[in-house]
DNA sequence: GTATCTGCAAAACATTTGCAATTCT
DNA sequence: AGAATTGCAAATGTTTTGCAGATAC
Protein backbone atom coordinates (compact mmCIF):
# COMPACT_ATOMS: atom_id res chain seq x y z
CA UNK A 1 0.00 0.00 0.00
CA UNK A 2 1.54 3.20 -0.91
CA UNK A 3 1.09 6.63 0.55
CA UNK A 4 -1.73 8.10 -1.35
CA UNK A 5 -3.81 4.81 -1.37
CA UNK A 6 -3.36 5.12 2.36
CA UNK A 7 -4.56 9.01 2.68
CA UNK A 8 -7.70 7.88 0.84
CA UNK A 9 -8.82 5.17 3.16
CA UNK A 10 -7.85 7.20 6.03
CA UNK A 11 -10.41 10.19 4.53
CA UNK A 12 -12.84 7.32 4.08
CA UNK A 13 -12.64 7.23 0.51
CA UNK A 14 -12.74 4.27 -1.68
CA UNK A 15 -9.13 3.69 -3.02
CA UNK A 16 -9.73 2.82 -6.73
CA UNK A 17 -7.37 2.78 -9.05
CA UNK A 18 -7.64 6.18 -10.78
CA UNK A 19 -8.63 7.86 -7.33
CA UNK A 20 -5.02 6.79 -5.77
CA UNK A 21 -2.94 7.92 -8.86
CA UNK A 22 -4.61 11.20 -8.87
CA UNK A 23 -4.14 11.46 -5.15
CA UNK A 24 -0.51 10.22 -5.49
CA UNK A 25 0.01 13.20 -7.96
CA UNK A 26 -1.36 15.56 -5.57
CA UNK A 27 0.72 14.65 -2.96
CA UNK A 28 4.43 14.39 -4.66
CA UNK A 29 3.65 17.82 -7.33
CA UNK A 30 2.83 20.59 -5.20
CA UNK A 31 2.08 22.21 -8.14
CA UNK A 32 -1.45 23.69 -7.69
CA UNK A 33 -2.11 21.45 -10.80
CA UNK A 34 -5.18 22.04 -12.74
CA UNK A 35 -7.52 19.68 -14.16
CA UNK A 36 -5.38 19.29 -17.46
CA UNK A 37 -2.31 19.35 -15.55
CA UNK A 38 -3.53 16.15 -14.42
CA UNK A 39 -5.26 14.55 -16.84
CA UNK A 40 -1.73 15.04 -19.24
CA UNK A 41 0.46 14.00 -16.74
CA UNK A 42 -1.26 10.43 -16.32
CA UNK A 43 -2.71 9.60 -19.96
CA UNK A 44 0.50 8.55 -20.82
CA UNK A 45 0.43 5.13 -17.91
CA UNK A 46 -3.25 5.41 -18.08
CA UNK A 47 -4.34 5.56 -21.84
CA UNK A 48 -7.95 4.52 -21.07
CA UNK A 49 -8.11 7.51 -18.43
CA UNK A 50 -11.06 10.07 -18.87
CA UNK A 51 -10.93 13.80 -18.08
CA UNK A 52 -13.99 12.77 -16.83
CA UNK A 53 -12.97 10.82 -14.17
CA UNK A 54 -10.33 13.50 -13.41
CA UNK A 55 -13.15 16.17 -13.04
CA UNK A 56 -15.32 13.45 -10.98
CA UNK A 57 -12.16 12.80 -8.73
CA UNK A 58 -11.64 16.32 -7.61
CA UNK A 59 -14.94 17.31 -7.01
CA UNK A 60 -15.11 13.74 -4.65
CA UNK A 61 -12.07 15.14 -3.04
CA UNK A 62 -13.21 18.48 -2.60
CA UNK A 63 -16.92 17.65 -1.30
CA UNK A 64 -14.73 15.39 1.57
CA UNK A 65 -13.10 18.10 2.73
CA UNK A 66 -9.21 16.84 1.41
CA UNK A 67 -8.55 19.44 -1.69
CA UNK A 68 -9.92 23.33 -1.70
CA UNK A 69 -10.07 24.83 -5.37
CA UNK A 70 -7.47 27.49 -6.28
CA UNK A 71 -9.58 30.75 -7.68
CA UNK A 72 -6.35 33.45 -8.19
CA UNK A 73 -6.66 33.71 -12.37
CA UNK A 74 -10.41 33.67 -13.70
CA UNK A 75 -9.20 31.42 -16.34
CA UNK A 76 -8.63 28.47 -14.26
CA UNK A 77 -8.98 26.66 -11.67
CA UNK A 78 -6.64 24.78 -10.07
CA UNK A 79 -6.44 22.34 -7.24
CA UNK A 80 -4.73 22.21 -3.86
CA UNK A 81 -4.35 19.11 -1.59
CA UNK A 82 -3.41 21.26 1.55
CA UNK A 83 -6.39 22.32 3.03
CA UNK A 84 -4.84 24.30 5.63
CA UNK A 85 -5.34 28.14 5.98
CA UNK A 86 -2.17 29.46 3.69
CA UNK A 87 -2.22 31.85 1.04
CA UNK A 88 -1.30 31.80 -2.77
CA UNK A 89 1.48 33.57 -4.69
CA UNK A 90 1.22 33.97 -8.61
CA UNK A 91 4.44 35.25 -10.47
CA UNK A 92 3.05 36.60 -13.31
CA UNK A 93 6.38 36.29 -15.05
CA UNK A 94 6.51 32.51 -14.44
CA UNK A 95 3.39 31.36 -13.69
CA UNK A 96 4.70 29.34 -10.56
CA UNK A 97 1.99 29.55 -7.41
CA UNK A 98 4.11 29.47 -4.32
CA UNK A 99 1.91 29.11 -1.33
CA UNK A 100 3.06 31.20 2.00
CA UNK A 101 1.62 31.57 6.15
CA UNK A 102 -0.30 33.74 7.07
CA UNK A 103 -1.47 34.61 10.26
CA UNK A 104 -5.81 35.48 10.22
CA UNK A 105 -4.75 37.51 13.59
CA UNK A 106 -2.21 39.75 11.84
CA UNK A 107 -4.99 41.16 9.29
CA UNK A 108 -7.38 43.84 10.51
CA UNK A 109 -11.14 43.30 8.88
CA UNK A 110 -13.33 45.44 10.02
CA UNK A 111 -16.77 45.83 9.55
CA UNK A 112 -17.35 41.99 9.84
CA UNK A 113 -18.64 41.66 13.23
CA UNK A 114 -21.41 38.91 13.09
CA UNK A 115 -20.94 37.43 10.34
CA UNK A 116 -19.61 33.83 10.50
CA UNK A 117 -16.34 33.14 8.42
CA UNK A 118 -16.11 29.54 6.61
CA UNK A 119 -13.65 30.23 4.12
CA UNK A 120 -11.01 32.51 3.93
CA UNK A 121 -8.06 33.18 0.30
CA UNK A 122 -5.90 35.40 0.20
CA UNK A 123 -4.49 35.66 -3.34
CA UNK A 124 -1.35 37.77 -4.14
CA UNK A 125 -0.23 38.40 -7.83
CA UNK A 126 3.29 39.69 -8.81
CA UNK A 127 6.89 38.95 -9.84
CA UNK A 128 8.98 36.15 -7.45
CA UNK A 129 12.37 36.20 -6.20
CA UNK A 130 13.74 34.25 -9.04
CA UNK A 131 12.31 36.40 -11.89
CA UNK A 132 13.52 39.48 -9.92
CA UNK A 133 17.00 38.41 -9.71
CA UNK A 134 16.69 37.16 -13.65
CA UNK A 135 15.11 40.49 -14.54
CA UNK A 136 17.71 42.38 -12.60
CA UNK A 137 20.47 40.66 -13.96
CA UNK B 1 -23.55 64.89 -19.11
CA UNK B 2 -24.45 62.60 -16.38
CA UNK B 3 -22.04 61.11 -13.82
CA UNK B 4 -21.00 58.38 -15.63
CA UNK B 5 -20.06 60.04 -18.70
CA UNK B 6 -17.98 61.85 -17.01
CA UNK B 7 -16.15 59.29 -15.18
CA UNK B 8 -15.28 57.59 -18.37
CA UNK B 9 -14.06 61.02 -20.03
CA UNK B 10 -11.84 62.04 -17.04
CA UNK B 11 -10.13 58.63 -17.22
CA UNK B 12 -9.77 58.61 -21.03
CA UNK B 13 -12.30 56.24 -22.53
CA UNK B 14 -14.10 57.14 -25.17
CA UNK B 15 -18.15 57.52 -23.60
CA UNK B 16 -20.41 55.90 -26.64
CA UNK B 17 -23.73 54.91 -25.67
CA UNK B 18 -23.10 51.75 -24.37
CA UNK B 19 -20.20 52.42 -22.32
CA UNK B 20 -22.02 55.19 -20.57
CA UNK B 21 -25.19 52.89 -19.56
CA UNK B 22 -22.78 49.83 -18.45
CA UNK B 23 -21.24 52.56 -16.80
CA UNK B 24 -23.83 54.05 -15.01
CA UNK B 25 -24.95 50.58 -14.19
CA UNK B 26 -21.69 49.80 -12.11
CA UNK B 27 -21.76 53.21 -10.75
CA UNK B 28 -25.43 52.97 -9.06
CA UNK B 29 -25.87 49.38 -8.62
CA UNK B 30 -22.59 48.11 -6.17
CA UNK B 31 -23.82 44.69 -6.45
CA UNK B 32 -20.32 43.43 -7.86
CA UNK B 33 -22.22 42.33 -11.37
CA UNK B 34 -21.31 39.04 -13.35
CA UNK B 35 -21.63 40.35 -17.26
CA UNK B 36 -25.26 38.56 -17.67
CA UNK B 37 -26.33 40.37 -14.52
CA UNK B 38 -25.00 43.63 -16.12
CA UNK B 39 -26.64 42.36 -19.88
CA UNK B 40 -29.84 41.21 -18.67
CA UNK B 41 -30.43 44.42 -16.37
CA UNK B 42 -30.00 46.74 -19.64
CA UNK B 43 -31.54 44.37 -22.27
CA UNK B 44 -34.88 46.17 -21.97
CA UNK B 45 -33.79 49.53 -22.18
CA UNK B 46 -31.79 48.45 -25.08
CA UNK B 47 -32.85 45.89 -27.06
CA UNK B 48 -30.10 45.94 -29.63
CA UNK B 49 -27.18 45.36 -26.70
CA UNK B 50 -25.47 42.48 -27.62
CA UNK B 51 -23.65 40.78 -25.13
CA UNK B 52 -20.38 40.96 -26.80
CA UNK B 53 -20.40 44.73 -26.06
CA UNK B 54 -20.83 43.95 -22.50
CA UNK B 55 -17.93 41.72 -22.76
CA UNK B 56 -15.35 43.89 -24.55
CA UNK B 57 -16.88 47.14 -22.57
CA UNK B 58 -15.91 45.11 -19.20
CA UNK B 59 -12.39 43.96 -20.55
CA UNK B 60 -11.69 47.69 -21.73
CA UNK B 61 -12.80 48.85 -18.11
CA UNK B 62 -10.19 46.80 -16.60
CA UNK B 63 -7.35 46.97 -19.27
CA UNK B 64 -7.78 50.93 -18.39
CA UNK B 65 -7.54 50.17 -14.75
CA UNK B 66 -10.99 51.60 -13.66
CA UNK B 67 -12.63 48.16 -13.37
CA UNK B 68 -11.73 45.04 -10.95
CA UNK B 69 -12.42 41.69 -11.74
CA UNK B 70 -13.34 39.57 -8.36
CA UNK B 71 -13.07 35.91 -8.36
CA UNK B 72 -14.13 34.79 -5.24
CA UNK B 73 -16.32 31.84 -7.04
CA UNK B 74 -14.75 29.68 -9.42
CA UNK B 75 -17.32 29.36 -12.05
CA UNK B 76 -18.54 32.99 -12.06
CA UNK B 77 -16.71 36.15 -12.92
CA UNK B 78 -17.66 39.49 -11.44
CA UNK B 79 -16.52 42.83 -11.50
CA UNK B 80 -16.27 45.62 -9.05
CA UNK B 81 -16.16 49.58 -10.01
CA UNK B 82 -13.93 49.82 -7.22
CA UNK B 83 -10.46 49.63 -7.40
CA UNK B 84 -9.32 50.65 -3.75
CA UNK B 85 -7.74 47.78 -1.75
CA UNK B 86 -10.70 46.23 -0.04
CA UNK B 87 -11.91 42.20 0.75
CA UNK B 88 -15.01 40.82 -0.21
CA UNK B 89 -17.21 38.76 1.44
CA UNK B 90 -19.61 36.51 -0.06
CA UNK B 91 -22.62 35.12 1.83
CA UNK B 92 -23.45 31.74 0.88
CA UNK B 93 -27.19 31.93 1.90
CA UNK B 94 -28.17 34.76 0.44
CA UNK B 95 -25.14 35.35 -2.45
CA UNK B 96 -24.88 38.61 -1.76
CA UNK B 97 -21.44 40.17 -1.85
CA UNK B 98 -19.99 42.40 0.83
CA UNK B 99 -16.50 44.89 0.75
CA UNK B 100 -14.80 45.40 3.76
CA UNK B 101 -11.31 47.31 4.88
CA UNK B 102 -8.65 45.42 5.67
CA UNK B 103 -5.00 46.55 6.60
CA UNK B 104 -1.97 43.68 6.57
CA UNK B 105 1.19 43.79 8.53
CA UNK B 106 4.17 43.28 6.79
CA UNK B 107 5.13 40.73 9.46
CA UNK B 108 1.87 38.48 8.04
CA UNK B 109 3.21 37.61 5.04
CA UNK B 110 6.17 35.15 5.27
CA UNK B 111 8.33 34.35 2.53
CA UNK B 112 7.67 36.71 0.57
CA UNK B 113 10.77 38.63 0.47
CA UNK B 114 12.04 39.76 -2.10
CA UNK B 115 8.76 38.75 -3.86
CA UNK B 116 7.57 42.35 -5.96
CA UNK B 117 3.53 42.27 -4.72
CA UNK B 118 1.24 43.79 -7.51
CA UNK B 119 -2.23 43.03 -6.81
CA UNK B 120 -3.46 41.45 -3.60
CA UNK B 121 -7.02 39.51 -2.99
CA UNK B 122 -8.57 38.38 -0.19
CA UNK B 123 -11.84 36.50 0.07
CA UNK B 124 -13.91 35.59 2.44
CA UNK B 125 -16.78 33.44 2.61
CA UNK B 126 -19.57 32.48 5.30
CA UNK B 127 -22.58 33.80 6.63
CA UNK B 128 -23.64 37.56 6.60
CA UNK B 129 -24.98 39.22 9.68
CA UNK B 130 -28.65 39.51 8.07
CA UNK B 131 -28.66 35.60 7.25
CA UNK B 132 -27.20 34.96 10.98
CA UNK B 133 -30.08 36.65 12.45
CA UNK B 134 -32.72 35.14 10.01
CA UNK B 135 -31.28 31.27 10.99
CA UNK B 136 -31.53 32.55 14.55
CA UNK B 137 -34.77 33.30 14.71
C1' DG C 1 -26.12 -9.37 -7.33
C1' DT C 2 -26.04 -4.89 -6.10
C1' DA C 3 -23.84 -0.68 -5.57
C1' DT C 4 -20.14 2.04 -7.08
C1' DC C 5 -17.09 3.78 -10.39
C1' DT C 6 -15.43 4.75 -15.03
C1' DG C 7 -15.27 6.51 -19.71
C1' DC C 8 -17.26 7.77 -23.97
C1' DA C 9 -20.20 10.84 -26.45
C1' DA C 10 -23.17 14.50 -26.41
C1' DA C 11 -24.88 18.57 -24.27
C1' DA C 12 -24.55 22.78 -21.98
C1' DC C 13 -22.39 26.93 -21.00
C1' DA C 14 -19.30 30.85 -21.00
C1' DT C 15 -16.17 33.47 -23.58
C1' DT C 16 -13.68 34.80 -27.81
C1' DT C 17 -13.14 35.75 -32.64
C1' DG C 18 -14.09 37.35 -37.42
C1' DC C 19 -16.25 40.44 -39.87
C1' DA C 20 -19.71 43.44 -41.79
C1' DA C 21 -22.63 47.25 -40.48
C1' DT C 22 -22.94 51.36 -37.89
C1' DT C 23 -21.61 55.46 -35.67
C1' DC C 24 -18.89 59.48 -34.78
C1' DT C 25 -15.84 63.20 -35.93
C1' DA D 1 -13.54 59.53 -45.70
C1' DG D 2 -11.32 57.28 -41.79
C1' DA D 3 -11.10 55.48 -37.24
C1' DA D 4 -13.46 53.51 -33.55
C1' DT D 5 -17.32 50.89 -31.93
C1' DT D 6 -20.99 47.68 -32.11
C1' DG D 7 -23.56 43.40 -32.87
C1' DC D 8 -24.42 39.16 -35.08
C1' DA D 9 -22.98 34.51 -36.02
C1' DA D 10 -19.71 31.12 -35.67
C1' DA D 11 -15.92 29.11 -33.27
C1' DT D 12 -13.55 27.78 -29.19
C1' DG D 13 -12.80 25.82 -24.84
C1' DT D 14 -14.19 24.12 -20.48
C1' DT D 15 -17.23 21.68 -17.54
C1' DT D 16 -21.40 18.83 -16.95
C1' DT D 17 -24.65 15.20 -18.01
C1' DG D 18 -26.59 10.73 -19.51
C1' DC D 19 -25.84 6.34 -19.84
C1' DA D 20 -23.84 1.84 -20.84
C1' DG D 21 -20.13 -1.05 -19.57
C1' DA D 22 -16.74 -2.37 -16.16
C1' DT D 23 -15.32 -3.11 -11.51
C1' DA D 24 -15.47 -4.24 -6.72
C1' DC D 25 -17.45 -6.16 -2.52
Amino acid sequence: MNNAEQYLIENNINPSYQRVKIMDYLLNNRDHPTIDMIFLYLKPTMPKLSKTTVYNTLQHFVEKGITQIINIEDNEIRYDIDTSAHGHFKCTSCGKIYDFPYNINDITICGLDNFSIHQTHIYIKGICEKCNKKLKA
